[in-house]
DNA sequence: TTTAATGCAAAAGATTTGCAACATG
DNA sequence: CATGTTGCAAATCTTTTGCATTAAA
């Protein structure tokens, strides 16, 4: 799951802007790190980025690594999958539902669409393999972070 | 965020069900731990659950709530939200896509759709926050896993 | 030169495992 | 009664933190 050059080039323009508008410095380490995952679809964890910056250069540290990665998700220049910062939830909920993601808190709220549970995916999904469940995932700011974040 | 006594009720009896099914024992904390789950929409994590349980039941320990949850989420009695079992993924691809998640090895695969973009929500999704995002999750099992596991 | 960022090592947090004691079917 | 399940304690794995050193602007 190579990205195109160009994109990535873009991706890296895009960083190093955000970067320097906020005054945060660019160093070796963060250009490698985003530059691993700029070039990557396949959605790698903390450490398959240290193994693979690693390479490049051997003395970086893992948690140079996380750091970094918080950072950017902080800068909005990567997104997490799943529970970010949390850990795994449990839902015993096993009629169709879908959900909101508070992005700060983590607070996680079901609700309910006849409609969004037919939504049509485009034949290109049934390729990658057998479909068991489909749902909405949204995100934003619970109205109780909104309150103290302002 | 309580669950209908009747809806709670039907929960139970499907675990009972299904345990019994498969020849698994109905413990008494077994029991405890999925009522809790059946019992609450808030998706709490393995330490919520263990310190509730542990209200009604001191000498439960925290490797048996694990257990049990896995247990359950194997059985197909309970959901995980966020990518279970592993650690945050991270992404630095900032247009607009959709995921499909392989549930038994953590595969994704990005996936694009115009349409899926412009999915809308049912309006009482605005009252629980701000919306930042919105996107479709399909899980499933890949061609990998097909393969191998039959 | 100033301040933020890094690397190291140690700590903290989350989850898993081995094993003897115990409870369920 | 046989086997699967529990609780404990220790191990493992993931992520975070304090602090002296180093590098970017």
């Amino acid at each position: 799951m190579k990205i195109k050059k160009q994109e990535v080039e873009l991706r890296m323009k895009h960083f190093e802007t955000v970067c320097r508008n906020k005054g945060i410095k660019l160093t070796h380490q963060r250009m490698e790190i985003f530059s691993e995952i700029a070039q990557t679809g396949d959605h790698p964890d903390a450490d398959q980025i240290f193994q693979r910056v690693r390479d490049r250069m051997p003395t970086i540290s893992l948690d140079t690594v996380y750091r970094t990665l918080w950072l950017l998700n902080d800068l909005g220049l990567v997104v997490t999958l799943g529970t970010s910062r949390e850990p795994t939830r449990f839902d015993a909920n096993l009629n169709s539902h879908h959900h909101f993601v508070c992005g700060q808190c983590g607070f996680t709220r079901d609700f309910y669409s006849t409609e969004l549970n037919n939504i049509r995916l485009p034949d290109s999904v049934d390729s990658l393999g057998e479909i068991d469940a489909t749902h909405v995932e949204v995100r934003g700011v619970c109205r109780e972070c909104l309150k103290k974040g302002g």
